[in-house]
DNA sequence: AACAAACTCCCTGAAAACAGGGTGCTTTGG
DNA sequence: CCAAAGCACCCTGTTTTCAGGGAGTTTGTT
């Protein structure tokens, strides 16, 4: 019986205790390394990886190098490992960002222990595994084009939304941006089109949603 | 050596394993219940407690029933049960609002394995275990007044902020509540001045922050 | 070179929000 | 019982936002 190699990347102590343990009855699994960043991982990865790692286990949430940026780097640079999300959020723009890159699993939190056991397995046995809520958040994402709204925007309207959120008025934006008053009221406008809302305080919510606020 | 009931709600199974898995090496615990939201626990503690229930340990973020509306039921009707809250986020209210209930421990989830068990051998023994991260954010919180601007809203208040918040405009909010557009005027001017923002984008990052919104 | 996308700037007019005052009535807690 | 807080309402005037257009330039990609 072949021995698995797996790496746990999350920056919650309890829930890396929590898998170990899970883990811990099971002969065939390693875990060779745990993490609280994906950065470590990465950088772990890009050494060892000739030595053989199988499965890579993130959560989406974590400082320096969040689970996409580490999904991505992996699925990059060593396409042979394998890697499974475990996260507590789960937006369609997530799962879909994941999923186009080339994500082998995707399981929330709340999963059950079983679950997480089904889903390393299949995955090592080459297929994907995706809980069944995963899949609703994907396809309801699909049919609602409520997808990359965030993707959509451009690098200035992101600053022009993140100022917008902050309080500023057109003309501070202006002139913290150096541009005309009137090109701020066009992104502003562009922005509650592109969005669909109608007002300051759907624009908010979004900047909020797309984490451009470092409240 | 006397063996201790203790009770664990947290709505993600994964982390219920973790603690778990931590005290089944700890002969002097016994999980008598795990629940994935906090009405359970009240209504279990309700009927069980004349059976002796030393320790509750709850996540704040639950679906029907949070940890603060339990770590207050509890207090108030079973004060003799000890409570610790293990968290992911810690923004001051959350934890003055904890404090004020008589909590008696507070981690955050990214706490080491041991001072887990710090905590919870801690609180048995009678004191009170506040991670040093928490400490911080109530000290923080004590001393920028910005702790329970929320208590200081009014259910009217609380209602127009919602609705504020909602993309809704002065007029329509007063149409809805069947009051007059001035009156409405008010209440945004009291909004904007009690908490401190200058316009709609302040006004919606607080409701958020309140939870008013089910987004 | 051609094209799209992003970026920049401008205009008008209406609607809404913001600032800073004020009145009076009702509810509630010490 | 009385003060404080909450609630509802009104006014004036200014600033900002919103809606609707148009149009030239830069930049990156086939």
């Amino acid at each position: 019986m072949k021995t698995y190699k797996l790496i746990i990347a999350d920056d919650h102590k309890m829930f890396l205790d929590g898998v170990m343990s899970i883990l811990a009855h099971k002969e065939n699994y390693e875990v060779i390394l745990t993490a609280n960043n994906g950065k470590n991982v990465a950088k772990y990865v890009d050494i060892n990886a000739k030595d053989g790692i199988d499965l890579v286990i993130t959560d989406v949430n974590m400082p320096e190098y969040n689970g996409i940026e580490l999904n991505k780097h992996i699925k990059e640079n060593h396409p042979k490992i394998k890697t499974l999300v475990v996260s507590m959020l789960h937006d369609a723009t997530t799962v879909q960002t994941l999923t186009k890159d080339n994500v082998d699993g995707y399981i929330p939190k709340n999963a059950e222990k079983d679950e997480l056991l089904t889903a390393i397995e299949t995955i090592l046995n080459g297929d994907k595994y995706f809980a069944q809520s995963i899949k609703d958040v994907y396809l309801k994402g699909m049919f609602s084009n409520e997808q990359s709204l965030e993707e959509s925007l451009s690098k200035r309207e992101k600053e022009v939304l993140t100022l917008i959120a902050k309080e500023y008025t057109t003309q501070e934006i202006a002139d913290e941006l150096f541009l005309s008053k009137h090109t701020i009221e066009s992104y502003r406008k562009n922005l509650i089109s592109k969005l669909g809302v109608r007002n300051l305080a759907g624009l908010t919510k979004h900047a909020i949603k797309f984490g451009l606020l470092d409240t």
